[in-house]
DNA sequence: TATATACCTATTGACATGGTAGGTAATTAG
DNA sequence: CTAATTACCTACCATGTCAATAGGTATATA
């Protein structure tokens, strides 16, 4: 609906994360019971999970007695790359995308700034907080 | 094709605010003017001002020696209002939109303290910005 | 061998974005 | 009064992404 929105992705993916930061204990947990337990659909969890394992933040196990785990201690994940792994880079505009094509307009750009702190703003923020500090409610004052 | 891109709308509305502050001087603008000097289809063009004309940001005249101008100084222009009035609200998630009805979820959501500081974080930012701040490339350091 | 599980490929409907087309109303210059 | 100029209005369209679904395959364990 409106263009500011994290993606569903991206926010079911950090609750994914915690689902099974709480859950995991030294077993996997099945895809099922994250889906039941999240109120999300099976299939649709599926192709975040992938996403997950692709990207490393995750071990996969299949067979009887499978499932998902973290590949870290909580502290150890950013929810930056959490975001970015599921939703893409947090670049505002495509001049500033990673593999950017340098922008003719660029040096009379008036706006450039105002996206370049922009960005940095929010990447810095989401780079600073870890998934346990999510856990436990804890925000930079 | 990314989401955390900020549309076109509400970068060109900002380019277009930006130009008019620079180009207006005592007299009305022609859309024709501002789009060959931005490079933005008159068009497409058309709907960005039609919006900021309605939310109140520019005044129009018709007829010969007509255009747009500022209502107000450009210091009095936040960046925020010109990205929302073009955009829509800053909100990151569906919970806190302005009309949001309340998520059954809310009292055991450990993600909401996430969205609500980072939330906070972007309206404050674009909110201290103003017109003349990204005229004059001022930016909180 | 049967069951439980992850993993893979493809498809769909809905919606927003980015952009276009053509016409109407108002104002001014001559 | 007329012609030119300009904003304003309604409608349309093509593309792409999102969110979600369907059905099948590979792998591990009891």
């Amino acid at each position: 609906m409106v263009h500011f929105m994290i993606s569903t992705k991206a926010r079911y993916a950090l609750r994914v994360m915690i689902d099974l930061a709480q859950n995991q204990e030294n077993n996997y947990v099945p895809l099922k019971e994250i889906a039941k337990r999240q109120e999300i659909s099976e299939k649709y969890l599926e192709t975040i999970l992938k996403l997950l394992v692709k990207g490393g933040l995750l071990t996969g196990l299949r067979g009887k007695g499978g499932g998902y785990r973290l590949t870290r201690l909580p502290q150890d994940y950013t929810v930056r790359e959490i975001i970015e792994l599921t939703e893409g880079p947090l670049a505002p505009v495509a001049c500033l995308l990673p593999d950017a094509s340098p922008c003719c307009r660029k040096d009379n750009c008036l706006s450039l700034p105002l996206w370049e702190n922009y960005h940095a703003l929010i990447t810095d923020f989401f780079n600073r907080i870890t998934l346990l500090d999510v856990i436990h409610g804890n925000y930079p004052s």
